[in-house]
RNA sequence: GGGAUCUUAGCUCAGCUGGGAGAGCAUCUGCCUUACAAGCAGAGGGUCAUAGGUUCGAGCCCUAUAGGUCCCACCA
């Protein structure tokens, strides 16, 4: 059956074709195994919200390319994959969706809300996978997970419980970050600074008793002013020394509030005094612990003033400062407005300025907890790689602070305490209590607030395990292997994993951390939907393939360094495809003519000998860097060799044999048979990279076999290493360029036959070039091939390149130009003489001789020799010429 | 304020433990050579940010400086 392929590839219709095939099959399945070694790589799950972009096609891609590779090679694979509930991220996309019908969240209630969750999980949850499918991802989706599906939420409750009962969890009033638009408190992690230009705003504060006495005081949020308490003083500070302990008279109110004295007041800054406001900023708070100063909470929850603004009361905490400021301006006790940049943290998600206030909030006691996760990264149990995130993991766990894991949305793991309406007992517990352990009533109300998002998916390595059960998957997968993510998810995610790990499992979740950077736009700048600048990665995949995305995202990129997306660098990766697809297209065309068989190794040439040698090499190297996570090093590699060697030069070289088949059907069977296994043994190594081509190939190549994603990967062989022959081309190659070079330099046009002369003094490199006659005609266009031992009966006026240990000569009587050739030559003398000053200028280096490594100067000599020899040919030449 | 990171060819970036500067794209020249013009062959182009230091030897290690990016941080 003669199999056509067409002459460019079309990845259209393979890809869907193939991953159907794979699935259909069940390759991507892993379960428990004890005869094979696990491999585990746990998919870092994207929102239900979500809809592909690139970090997550960069981040598959990756987790994909590994869990390949490992499955080749004979590791029981399993790429565990889930989606995250995404707590605030989908209530408030289900709130805008109600809105636009004009239903408010509360007229449903929690049950009708949730449900309302749990129909947008239904429609939109499967999206994000169905897009990862494309991406060619060979995770097990018949493991797939969902935070909040029965088993994780189990695991949840464990947690919770579990931490609570060890004393790690605590219910306490503090200060916390408030979003007033998503009614939340959010944790610190969540909290984006950035910096905005405001004013700093002086304000007199009448001093009580004593008449034209003012303390001026400079904020940069007056509004608060009504939940002022205190004003602070450095004791330090010879300004204000005498003032401390008096009383103040809090303008616009009729309250009085003393003067205190507390280190934490800077002199140098603002004009040393500061009005202190317990409730609303995270410093006065602690001031105010410290002096026992009343806590007055001036603004509502929706960011409203409240009755004790006053007159002010029900404005908007903007507008309040608006007013406000007017009328201390009408009363003679606004100083002046200083410009005064500074920063204000927002909400990561809806880029609402934060308020602190208090409040009561659950939290995670974690200075503790942190501990084993410190030192397991320490200890190098778990390796974060490139090392210096090691850096940042340690500054966030050196400044920890405790979790505050409470948000006040419906949407989410609902926190498993308990209160008796009766007596005010609380209980946690997984289960709700049936009546009130204290009082026995029966009337209990659970808690409102879920959980932080990012609680359950501390526990994703375990938990999509079958965790807290004792599961086979559990014993047999966890530890997990490897994690891929990118670096700006490590405080919210890796690090939280990290001491999840060892406080449940009492092990690390995974030893290898491999992060990636940010895929930005072409200019350098963030994807975001509010440039507009994203690139959408089913596009690229629509009109380049899957195949030449995955390429372009891991080709040139170090691990965590973020990298600029250019079409034209999808299309140079989807012009490698197609070169794959040509090459594999040009032999398979030969081997449907032919029968081939497998050749003693003797039979085989010098040419094949090293084009196997190269591929056993390249084996090694890509097998290599990819243990040491040198993904785009490895596949540069590949790249290299097959569009370099194998297809620039081994092709190019075996058709001499293929064209003369006819005369010599043996020899062209050598060409055959190597052809089809260093293209066999190359698109395995490729397959990790780029899945759906080389299966097609791969499939096309070896009708007998199913799939390319189950063959073994290659291994290094020792009865495949040709030193010698590796050797032997270069000086081939040396001579091919160098008449290449001439030839154009020369300008002989490429129609015209040339006879090449190689004169060689070294008899076994006369053999080389004897062995390699038959390939000159088609890679030099030459005529006829002469190796002589001395130059004799060559034409004084032929044309000559010098190459190591050799000389070609190309008779052109009639196209040369002598003035050229000469140019030429003394180019030629100018470069080698650079080398052979800087050769001499190292050896006669005593230093060098005497503490360079002997194999160093070895291969310096050498080199001295090559060039040495080089240079008397070409001042030979020139000799020549001259007489 | 603390920390990280970057500065290499016109552009985007590689360059792993220090031992003669690389790729892709772009540019120029010549080729529709029976796998591929999404291709082939050839060429040009870099004082590796600056200044010191360590070393026989530095793009790579150390120090400082300049500029860029990012993260963390409660100067009101």
């Amino acid at each position: 059956m003669k199999k056509e392929l067409a002459k460019t590839y079309d990845p259209k219709g393979i890809e869907d074709r193939l991953y159907k095939k794979w699935e259909e099959n069940g390759y991507f399945k892993a379960r428990p195994d004890q005869s094979k070694k696990p491999f585990t790589i746990v998919m870092p799950p994207p929102n239900i919200t979500g809809q592909l972009h690139m970090g997550h096609a960069l981040d598959n891609t990756m987790q994909d390319i590994l869990i390949r590779y490992k499955r080749m090679q004979g590791y029981n694979a399993l790429w565990q994959p889930g989606t995250d509930h995404a707590a605030i991220a989908t209530e408030v996309k289900v709130i805008d969706a109600l809105k636009e019908q004009g239903i408010e969240k509360d007229e449903l209630g929690r049950d009708g809300f949730l449900e309302k969750c749990w129909d947008w999980k239904a429609e939109y949850g499967s999206r994000i996978v169905n897009q990862l499918k494309k991406m060619g991802s060979s995770a097990d989706w018949s493991r797939e997970r969902f935070t909040m599906d029965e088993g994780c939420s189990d695991a949840v409750l464990e947690v919770f419980v579990k931490l609570y009962e060890k004393g790690l969890i605590y219910k306490g009033s503090r200060i916390v970050n408030w979003c007033p638009v998503c009614g939340t408190s959010i944790s610190d992690a969540e909290v984006e600074h950035e910096e905005q230009d405001g004013f700093f705003w002086h304000i007199n504060y009448p001093v009580v008793g004593e008449e034209g006495r003012f303390v001026e005081i400079a904020t940069t949020r007056p509004e608060t002013l009504f939940g002022d308490t205190a004003v602070a003083v450095n004791p330090e500070d010879e300004r204000y020394r005498d003032i401390i302990g008096k009383t103040l008279k809090l303008p616009m109110t009729d309250r009085e509030i003393p003067v205190i004295a507390d280190a934490y007041v800077d002199q140098e800054f603002g004009t040393g005094c500061v009005k202190i406001t317990p409730a609303h900023d995270p410093n006065d708070f602690e001031v105010g612990k410290r002096h026992k100063l009343e806590e007055i909470v001036v603004i509502r929850d929706d960011a409203t003033m409240n009755e004790k603004a006053g007159k002010y009361a029900g404005m908007d905490r903007y507008e309040c400062r608006k007013a406000l400021v007017k009328d201390l301006e009408e009363q003679g006790l606004l100083v002046k407005v200083v410009p005064h940049s500074h920063n204000v943290g927002t909400h990561d998600r809806c880029g609402t300025t934060v308020e602190p206030m208090i409040k009561q909030q659950w939290f995670v006691k974690m200075d503790e907890l942190i501990k084993p996760a410190v030192e397991g990264v320490k200890n190098g149990e778990v390796r974060l790689l490139p090392k210096r995130m090691e850096k940042t993991y340690f500054n966030w766990t050196d400044n920890i602070r405790d979790w505050c894991i409470s948000r006040q949305l419906w949407w989410g793991h609902r926190i498993p305490a308990y209160y008796c309406e009766d007596c005010g007992e609380m209980v946690v517990s997984k289960q709700a209590p049936g009546c009130c352990p204290k009082c026995g009533s029966k009337k209990l109300t659970q808690d409102p607030d879920t959980l932080d998002t990012w609680f359950s998916s501390a526990l994703w390595p375990f938990s999509t395990l079958g965790w807290p059960e004792k599961t086979p998957e559990l014993d047999y997968f966890y530890p997990n292997d490897v994690l891929v993510t990118g670096y700006d998810i490590i405080f919210f995610w890796v690090i939280r994993m990290i001491f999840s790990g060892y406080e449940q499992m009492g092990k690390a979740p995974f030893h290898t951390v491999l992060f990636h950077g940010l895929v930005r736009d072409s200019q350098g700048r963030k994807m975001s939907k509010s440039l507009g600048n994203g690139i959408d990665p089913l596009e690229v995949i629509d009109r380049y393939g899957a195949d030449a995305l995955r390429l372009t995202l891991i080709t040139g990129n170090a691990p965590g360094n973020d990298m600029r997306f250019y079409w034209e660098r999808v299309e140079a990766s989807r012009n490698f495809a197609n070169k794959v697809w040509n090459a594999s297209r040009f032999i398979l065309m030969h081997l449907e003519e032919n029968e081939i068989t497998r050749p003693d190794q003797e039979k085989l040439s010098p040419e094949d000998r090293w084009i196997l040698s190269a591929v056993n090499t390249l084996t090694k190297d890509v097998t290599e860097n990819m243990d040491k996570f040198e993904l785009g090093i490895a596949v540069q590699k590949i790249y290299d060799f097959i569009w370099d060697e194998f297809c620039d030069w081994y092709i190019e070289i075996a058709k001499v044999r293929i064209y003369k088949k006819e005369e010599n059907p043996e020899a062209a069977n050598c060409a055959f048979w190597t052809l089809k296994t260093v293209l066999g043994q190359a698109l395995k190594l490729l397959h990790p990279y780029m899945p759906f081509l080389t299966e097609e190939i791969y499939c096309t190549l070896n009708p007998g076999e199913e799939t390319i994603m189950l063959a073994d990967w290659p291994v290094y062989k020792e009865e495949w290493s040709f030193p010698e022959e590796e050797a032997m081309m270069e000086h081939v190659k040396e001579l091919v360029r160098g008449v290449r070079n001439l030839r154009t330099e020369m300008d002989v046009p490429p129609s015209r036959k040339a006879k090449v002369s190689i004169v060689s003094e070294d008899a076994s490199l006369r053999a080389v070039f004897d062995r390699m006659k038959a390939i000159y005609q088609n890679l030099i266009s030459a005529g006829e091939v002469e190796i002589h031992a001395k130059k004799e009966g060559i034409s004084e006026d032929a044309v000559s390149v010098v190459i190591p240990g050799a000389v070609a000569y190309l008779p052109l009587e009639d196209l040369v130009d002598l003035q050229k050739e000469r140019e030429r030559l003394l180019k030629e003398k100018e470069r080698l003489s650079k080398e052979l000053t800087r050769s001499k200028s190292m050896l006669s280096n005593e230093k060098f001789i005497s503490k360079a490594p002997a194999a160093k100067i070895q291969e310096e000599r050498d080199k001295q020799a090559k060039y040495q020899q080089m240079m008397e040919q070409v001042q030979t030449r020139l000799d020549q010429m001259q007489a």
